[in-house]
DNA sequence: TTCTCATATTGACGATTCGCGATACGACGA
DNA sequence: TCGTCGTATCGCGAATCGTCAATATGAGAA
C-alpha cells in the first residue's frame, strides 16, 4: 500500500521551499545522500545518519547555524533526526521526499 | 527531439526556489494555469497569457508588487512575458516547468 | 554530584525581502 | 504634441533571513 495522493499543506510547502531557497541547506541535503562521505562517519551508523558535528565540519558553518539549518530541513520533512546518547543523527527522509516530488508534479 | 537531460545552474535553481517560497507568487503561478478564470480575460488572448492589470486585480496586490512578482517568476523561468501594444501578457512556461521537474527528480 | 561533551536555543546585527506609493517609461488616441 | 493608460522601476520602512558568539539543556563519565 502506498500513499494515496500525497497531500502537503500550504504551510508545509512553504517550509519546504524556504528551506530549499538556500544553497547551503540544499547542499546539506545533497551530501546527506552519501553519509559515508562525511569524515568521521562510521559504517555502522549509515542507517541512522550523520551527527551534527560531522555535518558542521564538512559545511564549514558555525555549530549553531548547522543545528538551525538541520532543524529547518527537519520541519520541512526533508530529513529525520534520531537522538542516540548525546548525539543527534540526521538522515534524509527519502519516502517523504519522494512524496513531495509527486505532489510537485500535481501542483505545478 | 526533446531536452537531453535538463540542466539548471545553481543560480537558476536558487531563483526558482526563492520565487516559489512565497505563497502569493505560487498562487499566481497556479491561477495562470487557467487564463480564462481571470475576470476580463478575452478568449482570443488565452494563448498569449494574462495582462498585469487583470492579474493584479485578482491577486489583490498593488500594481508595482504585481509587476515585481511577475518579473521574479519570469527570471526564474516559470512564466514568459509577451509585450503587445501597451500591455504585457504573462503565461506559464510549461516546457521549462516540465524540465525543472525532471531536474528536481535527479537533484533530490 | 560535578564535569564534560554534543546539541539546541537565544540574542545580536548586517543583508535581504515584502509590499507599498511615487515616479518614470512607452505606446497608443486625440 | 499632449494626455492617458498600462507597465516598470525607484525608494522607502517593516519584517525576515544569514550567520555568528554566547548561553542553556541534557546525557554520559568520573
Amino acid at each position: 500500500m502506498g500513499y494515496d495522493h500525497a497531500v502537503f499543506s500550504e504551510e508545509q510547502l512553504l517550509s519546504v521551499f524556504r528551506a530549499l531557497s538556500n544553497p547551503v541547506r540544499r547542499q546539506m541535503l545533497m551530501w546527506l545522500k552519501d553519509p559515508m562521505s562525511f569524515p568521521g562517519q562510521k559504517a555502522e551508523d549509515v542507517e541512522i545518519g550523520v551527527c551534527v558535528t560531522d555535518i558542521q565540519r564538512r559545511m564549514g558553518l558555525g555549530q549553531s547555524t548547522t543545528s538551525q539549518y538541520l532543524t529547518m530541513l527537519r520541519q520541512a520533512g526533508l530529513v529525520v533526526a534520531t537522538r542516540r546518547g548525546k548525539w543527534t543523527y540526521y538522515r534524509r527522509d527519502e519516502a517523504n521526499i519522494a512524496r513531495l516530488l509527486e505532489t510537485l508534479r500535481d501542483v505545478f
